[in-house]
DNA sequence: TTTGGCACTCTACACAATGGAGTGCTAAAC
DNA sequence: GTTTAGCACTCCATTGTGTAGAGTGCCAAA
């Protein structure tokens, strides 16, 4: 390997042309197919001196001595970095987007879901929307809904539109008018604080003057304490899982199956997704090569993710998962693209408050 | 065929021997096995003649000449209709699933999950379970938050804990008090009715003679008139995905990717769904074999699936899909258990209004 | 009516043979 | 020095052949 060496401008050429090639076909591919391809004559023979050499570098490699080239992860990687025309989504197709965002968005959940299913159709690669940091949201309403029995349904409503409930017992028996009084209490201290700062203002009534404060804080604290809870977990969207049918590399039953598993296990996706967009992510796109990404059972795909971002926050992350064999370009722009509006109708949601 | 001939006893315990045998092993069963299982002795010639008998009938076939037999759609049938043993949940599984369901359910969706989740566990197969039919639910309360910019959360909370939403444009300016005012109207009016009889309430408003009633009667038909609306698509939860690929008969990709389709689509799932339980089911476990179903997609596979009732109404479906081949005497039983379970604390949550 | 025996059929598996694609190397051409 | 034609070589994929094994159907004897 002599990674750190520069690639000519020939080898580079010659990469390019491979990757694209691989790339549309899913076969690995000879000298004689780049000979015929490229834009300046050269002989399969001289490909091959090249092809030696990018092999020497780690860049390409051959699945068996008689067979053509196909890119390894780090090949990728260079490819990703320095090789790949970046190209922007058409503006036809940006207005479609920005047309579908306009008119099908009834509730929060579908956001999420337009935005999945979008990208999933957009990229024909299975499409991940990860929801948003609780930090990121505020309480903007709390409702007390009496059932049965000293059972209440706890209602909370935060700024973008979402909504935490759970059936609550209370701790003690209350009259309706009291309930009301209590929600009544719990809107007026709690309203646009984040969790945690409701949280630490509920408990800091302990040792409050008002009697009457205290008792109301403390029946709060009691019925809310688990909604405000950090319980880690967020939901993941997940969209166009059957794409992954068309591509070749995932016709073999064992290969495919670890990746569906990852589908299947919210919390598998979720240690993906943290560990592309970390925390507060500066950069837009963030793309993992096959063995680049932490899980074993996706050591076999890329996956191209951006933060999307509220207030200029980033709070999530939306992305694609598909073949280390992916249209890496295309991706990334409809990624960016669609993160971009997602991002731009959260903040809305949330703005005007 | 001659399957109106009724078997006779020697051909039930031939019949039964083979399901049994063919269901625990997935291989085409030959007349030696049978013959050293038996419990009065046979030869396998004999026993040959009788599956030969079996096969004519068209309860079992050959997949080639030199092979053993499997039942066929209708073997499986007469064996779940007349055959099997009736197996009840042991004791011990029933305390323990009891257990969970009063521990594990802290909101109305966790019980849907929970259900799904347990059975996929116990069967090892993959459970579906059916949200409730719309026209069981009633009104519990509506609630009204104010978003930025004449947008409105608008909530309906159900008897059984339900929540429907929808970002409604209020249809025109109000302010915060006339918002509390109109939230208050439709609390009162709607309170514990249906959603088609709160539809039909609030449209015979129109001719009212009190011109307040008749204004805020139309402001929230217009907030309310989608989330009311019939939109037929109910939510269907899915759960054991990954158990379809302990079995061997979908190790086929050919053979998988069509079940995967309908574990994605959610209509499908209703569709079939729906069909095995079609309306106010008076019986208990549905059992639709192979061709019996009606997607094109499922015909490889059984569906054990129960209704499940809210006081004594049936209102929604749940069960296992799996192969042909499967556990049908465990299944239904847990089927069944499960069901009531669901159906009961979901009773219990409506009830107490 | 039951059973042992036997010929027959078909699959699954292993093994060899063949064709084709693509390479690496070398020596000649530019 | 770089490029290229030629050639031997390697390996896969496909096809065909042979064999062992499982199971059947049928017949004649018990």
């Amino acid at each position: 390997m002599k990674q750190d060496i520069p690639l000519t401008e020939r080898q580079k050429v010659i990469l390019q042309a491979i990757i694209n090639t691989y790339i549309t076909t899913a076969e690995a591919v000879g000298s004689r197919t780049i000979a015929k391809k490229m834009a300046f004559r050269l002989s399969p023979a001289s490909i091959r001196n090249v092809m030696s050499d990018l092999e020497e570098m780690g860049y390409i490699c051959q699945p068996h001595t008689s067979a053509g080239r196909i890119p390894t992860d780090t090949g990728y990687r260079v490819y990703v970095d320095n090789l790949m025309e970046i190209r922007r989504v058409e503006l036809e197709e940006q207005h479609h987007i920005e047309e579908l965002y306009r008119s099908r968005v009834k509730q929060l959940e579908d956001l999420f879901e337009l935005s999945s299913r979008l990208l999933s159709i957009l990229t024909h690669y299975t499409a991940v929307v990860q929801t948003p940091r609780m930090e990121t949201e505020t309480i903007k309403h709390v409702e007390l809904v009496p059932l049965s029995s000293g059972k209440t349904l706890v209602l909370l409503v935060t700024n973008i539109g979402g909504i935490r409930k759970q059936v609550a017992i209370l701790p003690e028996a209350m009259t309706t008018s009291e309930i009301d009084q209590l929600a009544t209490f719990l809107n007026k201290k709690l309203q646009a604080l984040s969790f945690a700062s409701a949280r630490a203002l509920m408990g800091s009534f302990d040792d409050s003057a008002d009697p009457q404060d205290k008792r109301l804080a403390a029946l709060g604290l009691s019925l809310l304490s688990e909604l405000l809870a950090e319980n880690g977990e967020r939901y993941v969207y997940l969209e166009g899982r059957e794409n992954i049918f068309d591509q070749p590399e995932f016709r073999n039953l064992d290969r495919l199956r670890p990746l569906l598993r990852v589908f299947d296990e919210k919390r598998l996706l979720n240690e993906l997704l943290e560990y592309c967009i970390p925390e507060d992510m500066p950069i837009n796109v963030c793309i993992r090569i096959g063995s680049e990404n932490p899980l074993d059972d996706a050591r076999e795909c890329s996956i191209v993710v951006s933060p999307y971002r509220i207030g200029g926050r980033a709070t999530g992350a939306i992305g694609v998962i598909g073949p280390t064999r992916m249209q890496y370009s295309r991706a990334s722009s409809l990624v960016a693209f669609v993160a971009g509006q997602l991002g731009h109708v959260l903040t809305e949601l949330s703005g005007g408050d």
